[in-house]
This record gives C-alpha cells, sequence and structure tokens, in this order.
DNA sequence: GTCGCAATGGAACGTTCGTTCCATCATGGC
DNA sequence: GCCATGATGGAACGAACGTTCCATTGCGAC
C-alpha cells in the first residue's frame, strides 16, 4: 500500500475543495507542483479534457509531475484528480438557449409567444452576467456607506425607472428606514426636493434617454449639498456629473425592449445593504 | 483518400449544427446509428468525457458503430465528433457562484456589501431559471389571446407587485396599448373596476402573502365577466380560482428578501408579446 | 566542501484507447 | 429462392495513454 493514501486518505472529490485548498497551499509547494497548481486553477477547462501529456506540455512540466501533483494532495492519480476537474462540468448548469430549445421541443405548441418570453430571458440573464463581471464593489460600498447615514432617503425616477424607485420605496419602508417617493401626482417635486437636507440623501435613477425631470431634479439636490448616488447606464450619463457616488447597470435587450432584471437585483441589494449598515 | 470525406467533407464544427442535422436524419439511419444518435443527443455529456468502450456500451452498441456513426456525419473518426461535444462544455459559461467568487477574489476590498449584491444576483440567476424551466408555454399563449383581444387593459397590484403592472404601464403606453393603471391615490379603486366589460381584460398579480385588496379587485371584475390574467407565485394563490388564465413565477430570495428580476422579464415579454399580436 | 534529502527529468512499462478490417447477418429486388 | 448490397459484430492492430521507477540535479545543514 503506498503511504501517500495512509497521509492524506480522503482527496477532495469537488472542485470548489480542490481549489480552496490547492489555493492555500500553493505558495508552499515546490516549484514544478506549484507550477501546476497554478495552471489548473487558471485552466481548469484543460485539465478536465486534455491528457495528461498535452497538459504537461501546457504547463511546462513533465507529466510525472501531474502524476505527483495528484499524489500531494491525496488523489491515487492523475486520472482521479482529472474526475473532478470533469464532474465540475456536468454539473454546470446548461445555457438558456439550450435550454429553452428543450423546453420548446417538448411541448409541441410552441409558438411565436414562447420566443418573446425566451427572448426576454435570455436578455435578463445576460444583463445580470454583465452587472456581475462589471460592477465596481468599491462604488457600491461607498454607495452603501453614503446611503446609510442619511436620514431620509429621497428617491428620484421617472418612466421606465420608476419601477425601479417604487419598489426600493417599498424595501425601505419594510426595513424601517425613510424614505420619499418624489413623484407627486401634483407636481409639487422641486419642493419636495427643496426640503432635503445635507444630512438626508438621494437616489436618482435614469438610462438613455436620460429624463429631463430626474436629471433636473438631481441637479437641485446635489447642489443644494444632499449626498447624491446615481444608478445609470453609462459614465457618460448627465447624473455622473452631479452625484457623488454611481452606480452603472447596462440592460442588455431583447428586440429593442429592455427589461428591468440586473436593476432590479442591484436595486434590492442596495436596498438591503443599507438597511443592514444602519444597523 | 476516403471517399466519404469527399460526400460529406465539412462536418459540423458545433453542437447546434451537429444536433440539427443529426436530429434530422434520425428516422433514416440504420438502427444502430439512429440508436447512436438518440443516446449521443439525450446523452450528450457522457459523449463528451467518456471513452468510445464505455459510450458504446452505455448505448448498447460496438465501438465501431461509433466510428461509424462519426464517419456518416462526415467526422474523422470518433475522436474528431467528441471534440464537438467537449467545445460544447468549453463554451459554456461558468455559474455564478464561481463567477462571483473571481470578481471577489480579484478586488481586494471585498466587503459585506458585495457579499448581499452576489446574494441577490444568485437569486435572481436561479429565479430565471426556475421560470424557464418551469413556466407554461401555452399558459403563455393564452394569457397573450386573452389580452390581445383585450379594448382597455386594467392592471391590478398592490405593494411589492406594484413596479410590474407601473413597468407594464409604461410599457404598453410605448406600444400603443390602452392599459389603467388600478391605482388610484384617491381609494376609488372598486370604482375604476367596475367600469371594465367583458371587451376589456384585467392583469392581477400578487404573491404571498397574497393582499387581500389586489384579491378582492380580482374577484370583484372576474365575476363581471372581465378575462382575467393572474400572475402569481403558486397553484394554491387565490387569485387562480378566479383567473380566466393564470401564470406562475417563484422568485429565489437572498436573506428573505425577493427580487422582482424573474418576474420583470415575464411581465415585459407579456407586454412585448400582447403588442405583436394585435398587429 | 560535502553530505543527505527532496525535487525533478525522462525513459520504460503495461494498459487501454480508437480504429480498421473482415466475416457474418439481415433485407429487399428479381 | 437466390443473389446483391448494406448493416452489424467482434477480433486484431498500432498508437497513445497514465503511471512507475530510477538517475540526476538542486539546495540547505553542518
Amino acid at each position: 500500500m503506498n503511504e501517500r493514501i495512509d497521509v492524506a486518505p480522503s482527496a477532495p472529490r469537488d472542485f470548489d475543495s480542490l481549489r480552496a485548498i490547492v489555493g492555500r497551499e500553493l505558495p508552499s509547494l515546490p516549484k514544478r507542483l506549484s507550477q501546476v497548481g497554478k495552471y489548473a486553477l487558471e485552466h481548469p477547462d484543460e485539465i478536465a479534457f486534455g491528457t495528461a501529456a498535452s497538459i504537461a506540455a501546457a504547463a511546462h512540466v513533465q507529466p510525472s509531475t501531474l502524476v505527483r501533483f495528484a499524489h500531494q494532495f491525496g488523489y491515487e492519480g492523475f486520472s482521479d484528480l482529472q474526475l473532478v476537474f470533469r464532474e465540475r462540468l456536468r454539473d454546470r448548469p446548461s445555457p438558456y438557449a439550450e435550454r429553452l430549445r428543450t423546453i420548446r421541443e417538448r411541448r409541441h405548441g410552441a409558438r411565436p409567444e414562447i420566443e418573446i418570453l425566451d427572448g426576454f430571458l435570455g436578455a435578463a440573464s445576460r444583463s445580470i452576467d454583465k452587472l456581475a463581471e462589471g460592477i465596481n464593489p468599491t462604488r457600491f460600498r461607498r454607495s452603501v456607506e453614503i446611503l446609510a447615514r442619511a436620514d431620509t432617503i429621497y428617491l428620484i425616477a421617472r418612466r421606465r425607472s420608476f419601477p425601479l424607485t417604487s419598489y426600493m420605496a417599498y424595501g425601505f419602508s419594510k426595513l424601517g428606514v425613510r424614505t420619499h417617493l418624489v413623484n407627486s401626482p401634483t407636481a409639487i417635486d422641486p419642493e419636495i426636493a427643496a426640503m432635503a437636507s445635507a444630512r438626508d440623501a438621494a437616489i436618482a435613477i435614469s438610462f438613455t434617454t436620460y429624463s429631463a425631470e430626474t436629471v433636473s431634479l438631481a441637479k437641485t439636490i446635489a447642489q443644494a449639498g444632499v449626498p447624491l448616488v446615481a444608478i445609470t447606464d453609462s459614465s457618460f450619463s448627465p447624473l455622473t456629473e452631479v452625484a457623488t457616488e454611481w452606480l452603472e447597470v447596462a440592460e442588455a435587450d431583447h428586440a429593442g425592449f429592455r427589461s428591468l432584471s440586473a436593476s432590479m437585483a442591484l436595486c434590492m441589494a442596495l436596498t438591503v445593504a443599507v438597511a443592514s449598515a444602519r444597523e
């Protein structure tokens, strides 16, 4: 029997555990083994599909080093380690296009209507992807800090962005945070905005094409010294000029129409983060 | 040179094309080859990871049949065909948990705030997954038909669901569809609802815990013979009893809070589908 | 400087792989 | 009923695989 197996009898059987362990031990590993570990973490797909020879060449080591690496972490051999990298790809949920095709094929009453739903679900998925990749954590943290200090949070949005502030108003009210939804049916919004002070804060949301009213209210409120967090879809937005801090979220479109799926997730996250920062 | 290569010089290099061709030719294929084709379409992951011997055993054929199958579609051999199945897994976007971890590791200023955003993005992603899998296309089609016939569409929602109807009202107005957002600040909603006739239609949206007002308005309007499409989160919802047709969308939650990402995509799809069905 | 040990490279091993080839079987035309 | 043709099963092949083993190198302790 091999002594290694006594020392490390149970190698991680799922990719997450393996990555954690490899990442932790990487600095203390011998040169070639850490070279393999680094390559494995950076190119997991290659490990899954390649052969020992091809991977060894790509990582500039000998095939035997791969086996040693596997032994190091308790596996029976390289092939055993490779199984973990393959399982990782197996568990992965299939992309929307594929999943939706399956649904469409399963049910024979497929119609153009469902194509539209497909399109919006795909767009929502892509938007959330993009947000996850593109969000600036520092900006998000600062936005939370600004809003957490506020006495009252003024919510400014029109037209397409209004559902976002109305949901935030609902969420904040549930969480005991005082807000003011600046969307009066009596056209006294500038007067309401004028009530905000430096001890308050405001959230302004607007996407291309930017609502003139939102921009104007945001400017007024910012000039009065009220900290302003803007949520918009590009750094060229007129809101970024006047905002204390701003967050970018770009929704993918389907057939020219944009949903609000990613923005909704961002707004809800902001709402909950602010409320939890206040406690 | 092999004649097959002259006959079918270019085998499909991406999985989608391959699936389309195999699906089309499946019925005209010899018994064992169609057996392989069927297995390949149903277990693409096995083809990607397995060996010719293991796949052959699983599909109850000889390994040589796999090679014949590959030749049939213009591939140089089974290994060549297998590459297409592997590429399919390679292109697949990584799941959110993994992607977000990468982001978190990349930026060292990771804070609890970003964890909350992670959570909501993950929940949004899961919700959209679930909606894509769980949606009933027939119900969706019928809902579109009902609303497409309507003169005016009455939109009923309170509290958490209100952002959805407010967005639909915006979308419908852009698309030239007459709507009435039943959300009056003057508490005359029952009177407004009473104006709806059988030539109109209504959309009622409510999730657990169901808003009493929404349920009551939905009942009134349904009893007046107005076709009613409900959007809710379970078949036990009080709305399903009175609705002409209903759609289910269950949002995943993060820390007890639900975002509206999937519902937003569904509502926008419904809006655009109705408008396009009217033309 | 040299001893000892871990790390490494690379040849050699047996195994398993994908593929080919040929004998056998099934099937439809005449 | 027989023949021709395509489909199928299965043995055999060489190539490529993962693994082992051993000689060599690198490096720190004394």
